[in-house]
RNA sequence: GCGCCCGUAGCUCAGGGGAUAGAGCAGCAGCCUUCUAAGCUGUCGGUCGCAGGUUCGAUUCCUGCCGGGCGCGCCA
C-alpha cells in the first residue's frame, strides 16, 4: 500500500514550506489548501499547487517570488523533473520517470488492492443503512439507500476502516401491527373469505402471494386464521416480508454483517433498562402524564416523548437503545444513512445520545435525498409502500440492469435528488454511461489480448518504461491512475461514493480518447511492431490503466467485462 | 413560521478558496479496409438564482432575499 503521489510531493513541499513560514514569523497554511492537484492544462504542466500564493500572502510577499523559491525547491525532487513558477503565483511541475514508474510500480504490485490506503487503519466503523420496514420488498427509494450504502462501505473499507454492515429491523411498532391485520385480511381471503383491507392497511400485491403460501404450507382454514393471536400472525408476516427484503438485497448484491431485531431489543431488556438509563440521566422531564426527552438542550426544535401517557414506549427509546448498544460495542464512528424524510431525527437521536453518556458527534448522518421515478407521460411519483402501486426495486434493477441502476444512482451526490426516467432506462439503455465505462475495460482487454497472441510483453513497471510514455494523453493517463488512492480517501472522508462513478467515467474517456487517437496518428497506436520496447511501455500503461478501471467499477459494484459485444438493435416497428 | 437540501449550458448533473467554469444527453458538421464506432474529433451553447459581505482572489465561505424539494406526531 502506497502513499498517494500527491502526498509524497506535498511532503517534499513541507521540507522548504514549513521553516520558510515559521522563520518569516508566521505559522504555515494548511497542508489541505494547497496539496498538489491538477493545473488547468495538462500543456502546463503535470500537477500543480497554490502554496505561494496563501503562504506569499502570509508572508507579504509577492507569490510569484515565493513560487519561484518553491520551484527550485520542488526541483530537487527525483519526481520532478522541471518546476515552473507562473502566474498569479502558481507553481506547476512536470514529474519526471521516476515518478511515473512510481505509479506503474504500484498499480502492478497492489493489482486489485491498488488504490487502497491506510488512511484509516485502526478505525472500526459501523454502518447502519437501508434498514426498510419488514413490511413488504424493497421499493426504488430503498434501491438507492441499498447501493449507496453498499458502497460506501467498500470505500470505507479501501481507505483502511474497519467496517461493519448493519440492518436495523423495525419490527416492533405500529407499522408491524397493521401488518399483521393486513395479512389475516389476506389469509382469510386467499380461503376464499370476504375479508376487505381497510383504509391503512398494506394494500400490496406481495401480501396476497404471501399468505396464500403461508396458508398453503400451514393447512389453515378461516378458523384457525381467525383464532391466530395478532403477535403471531405479525411475527409471521414479518418474517415473510424479511426473506422478500433479504432477497432484494442478495440480488443486488448488498450483504450485511448483522440484521438487529428491535423486537429483540425489547425481549432481552436492553429497552426497559435505557429506559432507567434515560431517567437516571436527569435529561428527563414528565409532563401531561408521559416522560419527556429534553432535546431542545441540544438545538432539536421541540423535546421528544419517550413514554407515552399510556406507558407504551415511543419508537425513539429502541432506536436510543440500539444506538447505545452500537457505542457499547466500540466502534470509533457511526454512520447512519437516512431518507430525506428523516432528517429531523437526527437531533434527537445525538440528544439521546449523549444522554446515555456517548460521545453524539462520533454519529454521523449520511441523507440521501428522494429518489423520484418519471413515469411515461414525464410526470414525477414517489413510489410509496403505502399506496399500494408500488414500483420494486428488482423490477427496475432488472429492467435497467444491474449494472447501470447501481451506476445511475451511484452518480450523483447524496444530498441531490434523483430523477429516475423508467422510459429513458428501458428505452434507451445503451445511452447509459456505464457502458462507455464497461466498454472502454473490454477495449484495454481486447488490446492486451491481441497483445499477447502476438507475442509483446508488458514492460516491468519502471521509470525506464515510464520514459517511453511522453504523450501528453499518456502523462494524462498515468495522472489519472495516480489520482485513485487519493479519491478513495476523499470518497471515504466525505461519505460521497459518486466520486468514484465520476472518476470510472472519466478514466474510460480518456482511454478511449487515447484509443481513438491512433486512428489517425498511427504512432499512437499502442503495438508497434518494430518498436518493441515502445510497445512494451504502453502495455503496461495499458494494464495500469485496465486496473485503475477495474478497481474502480469493483468499489461500485459493477462489473468489468472483458468483452462487451454491441448489442444488436433491430428496429422494432409497430 | 422553523430545520435540512437544491438552484451552474436546452435537459440531467460534476465542480476539495485559485489560472480561460466542466461532463453526459440533446443540436449541428465530420470520422468505421486498421488494437472493439456502446467510440472519437470539431462546433453550438453560461449575467454559476438575486443582492450584499469576507478575501490578493468567491461557482466555492458568511448574511439576507427569491424559487423548488423534504420534514416539522404521545406514527415509524
Amino acid at each position: 500500500m502506497s502513499l498517494p503521489l500527491n502526498e509524497t510531493l506535498t511532503d517534499h513541499l513541507d521540507q522548504w514550506l514549513i521553516p520558510a513560514a515559521r522563520q518569516g514569523g508566521v505559522e504555515p497554511p494548511k497542508r489541505e489548501s494547497y496539496l498538489f492537484g491538477a493545473p488547468k492544462s495538462i500543456e502546463l504542466g503535470d500537477v500543480a499547487t497554490s502554496a505561494a500564493l496563501s503562504l506569499g500572502k502570509l508572508l507579504k510577499r509577492k507569490p510569484l517570488e515565493v513560487a519561484a523559491e518553491i520551484a527550485a525547491h520542488m526541483a530537487l525532487s527525483p519526481l520532478v523533473s522541471s518546476a515552473e513558477p507562473a502566474a498569479p503565483g502558481f507553481v506547476n511541475l512536470r514529474l519526471s520517470p521516476a515518478a511515473y514508474g512510481r505509479v506503474l510500480a504500484d498499480a502492478a504490485a497492489e493489482g486489485d488492492h491498488y488504490g487502497e490506503t491506510s488512511y484509516g487503519r485502526g478505525r472500526r466503523i459501523l454502518l447502519e443503512f437501508v434498514s426498510a420496514n419488514p413490511t413488504g420488498p424493497m421499493h426504488v427509494g430503498h434501491l438507492r439507500h441499498a447501493v449507496s450504502g453498499d458502497v460506501l462501505a467498500r470505500i470505507l473499507s479501501a481507505a483502511g476502516y474497519a467496517v461493519t454492515r448493519e440492518f436495523y429491523i423495525n419490527d416492533a411498532g405500529n407499522q408491524v401491527q397493521t401488518l399483521g391485520r393486513s395479512f389475516r385480511t389476506r389469509c382469510l381471503q386467499a380461503v376464499g373469505e370476504a375479508a376487505q383491507i381497510e383504509e391503512g392497511m398494506y394494500p400490496g400485491e406481495y401480501l396476497e402471494v404471501l399468505a396464500r403460501e403461508f396458508v398453503a404450507e400451514a393447512g389453515l382454514d378461516a378458523a384457525a386464521i381467525r383464532a391466530m393471536p395478532d403477535a403471531d400472525i405479525a411475527w409471521e408476516a414479518r418474517n415473510r416480508c424479511l426473506v422478500l427484503v433479504r432477497r432484494d438485497l442478495a440480488g443486488l448484491g448488498v450483504e450485511f454483517h448483522n440484521f438487529v431485531s428491535e423486537k429483540a431489543l425489547y425481549d432481552n431488556g436492553t429497552v426497559a433498562a435505557t429506559v432507567e438509563r434515560l431517567k437516571a440521566s436527569g435529561a428527563t422531564f414528565e409532563k401531561e402524564g408521559a416522560v419527556w426527552l429534553r432535546t431542545t438542550d441540544d438545538g432539536d426544535d421541540q423535546d421528544r416523548v419517550l413514554v407515552k401517557s399510556d406507558g407504551s414506549l415511543t419508537y425513539l427509546v429502541p432506536d436510543l437503545a440500539y444506538h447505545a448498544d452500537k457505542f457499547d460495542r466500540g466502534f470509533d464512528g457511526c454512520i447512519n444513512m437516512f431518507g430525506a424524510d428523516h432528517i429531523g431525527y437526527a437531533a434527537r437521536l445525538r440528544s439521546g445520545i449523549k444522554a446515555l453518556g456517548h460521545d453524539p458527534s462520533k454519529l454521523e448522518i449520511v441523507t440521501l435525498r428522494l429518489v423520484f421515478l418519471l413515469d411515461e407521460k414525464g410526470e414525477r411519483t414517489k413510489g410509496s409502500k403505502r399506496k399500494g402501486d408500488i414500483v420494486e426495486a428488482m423490477e427496475v434493477a432488472r429492467d435497467v440492469g444491474m449494472d447501470a441502476a447501481r451506476f445511475f444512482l451511484l452518480a450523483r451526490s447524496t444530498d441531490s435528488e434523483i430523477e429516475f426516467d423508467l422510459a429513458l432506462a428501458r428505452q434507451q439503455s445503451d445511452l447509459n454511461p456505464v457502458f462507455k465505462a464497461q466498454y472502454a475495460h473490454a477495449r484495454v482487454c481486447s488490446v492486451v489480448a491481441k497483445a499477447r497472441e502476438a507475442g509483446f510483453t508488458a514492460a516491468e513497471p519502471s521509470p525506464a518504461a515510464a520514459a517511453h510514455l511522453g504523450h501528453a494523453i499518456e502523462r494524462e493517463l498515468l495522472l489519472a491512475v495516480a489520482e485513485l488512492p487519493r479519491l478513495v480517501e476523499r470518497s471515504a472522508a466525505e461519505h460521497a461514493p459518486h466520486h468514484l462513478t465520476r472518476y470510472a467515467l472519466g478514466l474510460a474517456e480518456l482511454w478511449n480518447r487515447y484509443w481513438s487517437a491512433a486512428k489517425t496518428d498511427d504512432s499512437l497506436r499502442i503495438l508497434q511492431p518494430d518498436r518493441p520496447e515502445q510497445t512494451a511501455a504502453r502495455l503496461r500503461l495499458a494494464v495500469s490503466v485496465r486496473q485503475a478501471l477495474r478497481n474502480s467499477l469493483a468499489l461500485l459494484g459493477i462489473s468489468a467485462p472483458e468483452r462487451l459485444e454491441r448489442a444488436v438493435v433491430d428496429d422494432v416497428v409497430e
